[in-house]
DNA sequence: CTGAAAGCGCTAACAA
DNA sequence: TTGTTAGCGCTTTCAG
């Protein structure tokens, strides 16, 4: 930068600030500034920037599993949303485990990164305080809220409703859940709603007809097991998501179980293949794009200082297919 | 750092080289910076750390579409390997687009990254020169070497030869193929591997019977729609990637065409997803993990400084199931 | 074995 | 409107 200056007879700080319009220039030296940066086919130093201001143009996903279509549309979504303003995403898979969700944190903070989008599974609720006192902004995508940052849910209650109204209306009444892990921060806010509304659908959810697991399709094959060992198997039985719900038609086929036949099967989200196994998957969509768009937006304003909404919610619909 | 060198009585240097092990230092003042580290809950500034050195420890992921579950895969696995050693992903989506190819290749540049694991498209051949210059780690993952750079590359031709043989036993003939984009730098070669190994197999591939499209769903259900309105349609279609397949079957079914009884489906890469759909999908595996590891490892050993191999080849194999 | 000090490239006071 | 300069936090040469 400086032979920049140099060249166009100029300071260093001039070309700084031409390059950033924080200060008004002359036209003149402006043509100057940028002929000689073209001469010489300058470019800004981001990293040096970074060290200067103290933030980067990394923004930091943290998420479970990468490799989960949801994740995956998440993070391109975001990436999309971002892009224009410079920033660069980079992926943390956590594999949902605590000590990775906090070395990513660690690791995002020391990087200064211009913001953390967060999928968080066994953090503290606190975890997120360091971030509020070095002013990164930090979104949550979560089911329900979680410490003191922004936050982009799914508004569910309708389509899990819907969902339940459909299993009773095919003359089911007990239901069982592949939940997420029982030690999850804040317990399975889905199985919650799940719970909340099931009642008064006219349907049953006993103790021993929800069962906890990772959010894999591993832990959803052997979450359906378990339910189907069960003295009294559930006649329909709702995943955390359709990775799960994956896991458990690989059960069902194992055990010879047809579906809807012996069992319904909805699950959670709508990835793209849940359309395509078969029986398609009935299940609750919660739009992948749309929450990185959301998380996007939210981190954005926070970025730029300007008031934040709280939270964001994106409506979540119930999806009627052939797995009920 | 400089208060951990006054807290232990010692230079910034010293603790620099406590750190870094680069240089002999006493045990005694080894002790005296790291208890003053923790006292103090010091932890290095990578930032700093990246502008005085000119490498971040961020290693720079170029591919299409991280929705794409190969590179989905792909992406969890490369993180799983470098991780231990510090190293953190940021996911570039190029959709395949020349444009953003050589903006993030740039960015990458700019941010002085640890190295680049690519699958290029429509890239220029020598557009990696520049990281020949700046020391900077390339690895390339295709099906054909690209440019001076190091290449994981799938060893196929065992694979793509017993797909093939499988489609002329069952009395097939006519083979139509679902391409890659035909501006696509070098073509594409897993079509020339499928024309190269059709011949022996008795099978043939007229001109009409090779359409060629992006690596997506759409394109896919596009590429096998133009495919089936030919006069005498091909009775079997092998397409570049899963994805692709998909899409095919998005239009078999919107068509009426039975897969595989009114034409015959193969894919390629083996995605999670392939053996989900209906009928499963009969593919060429190319498992992505393995590829994940194999870059990382290539990369590292670059970084490393050690000599490289320059080419590492993962084979491929052929998953007969459903479709054909 | 250890320290002093330069400097990576930028931004933002402060001064003119 | 522009320039001077300090300093972000680290690594590494050079000197001791």
């Amino acid at each position: 930068m400086s032979d920049v200056a140099r060249a166009a007879g100029v300071s260093s700080a001039t070309v700084s600030y031409v390059l950033s319009g924080k200060r008004p220039v002359t036209e003149e030296t402006r043509q100057a500034v940028h002929a000689a940066i073209d001469r010489l086919g300058f470019t800004l130093n981001p990293v040096a920037r970074t060290l200067r201001t103290g933030r980067s143009l990394m923004i930091a996903l943290i998420v479970p599993d990468i490799a989960n279509p949801f994740y995956a549309l998440l993070a391109r979504s975001l990436q999309n949303e971002v892009r224009a303003r410079g920033y660069h995403v980079v992926v943390c898979n956590t594999e949902a485990r605590r000590d990775e969700e906090q070395a990513f944190l660690q690791e995002a903070l020391q990087q200064r990164v211009a913001g953390v989008v967060m999928t968080p599974f066994r953090l503290a609720a606190n975890a997120f305080d360091v971030f509020r006192g070095a002013a990164i902004p930090v979104v949550v995508s979560a089911d329900t809220p979680f410490g003191d940052v922004d936050l982009v849910t799914p508004d569910a209650d309708d389509a899990v409703s819907a969902a339940l109204t459909h299993v009773a209306d095919t003359g089911r009444r007990r239901v069982g859940v592949v939940a997420g892990p029982r030690d999850a921060t804040g317990g399975d806010p889905r199985l919650k709603r799940i719970r909340q509304h099931a009642a008064t659908a006219g349907l049953s959810i006993t103790e021993e007809h929800v069962v906890h697991g990772e959010h894999t399709r591993e832990a959803g094959a052997k979450g359906f097991e378990r339910l189907m060992q069960t003295r009294r198997p559930p006649e329909a039985i709702l995943c955390v998501n359709d990775v799960t719900a994956v896991g458990a038609m690989d059960t069902a086929e194992r055990l010879g179980l047809d579906i809807p036949g012996d069992v319904a099967l909805v699950g959670h989200d709508d990835i793209d293949f849940a359309a395509l196994v078969r029986p398609r998957l009935t299940t609750i969509r919660y739009p992948a794009g749309a929450v990185g768009r959301a998380a996007a937006h939210l981190l954005l304003e926070q970025i730029d200082g300007r008031t934040h909404q709280r939270r964001v919610s994106v409506k979540a619909d119930f999806v009627a297919r052939a797995s009920v």
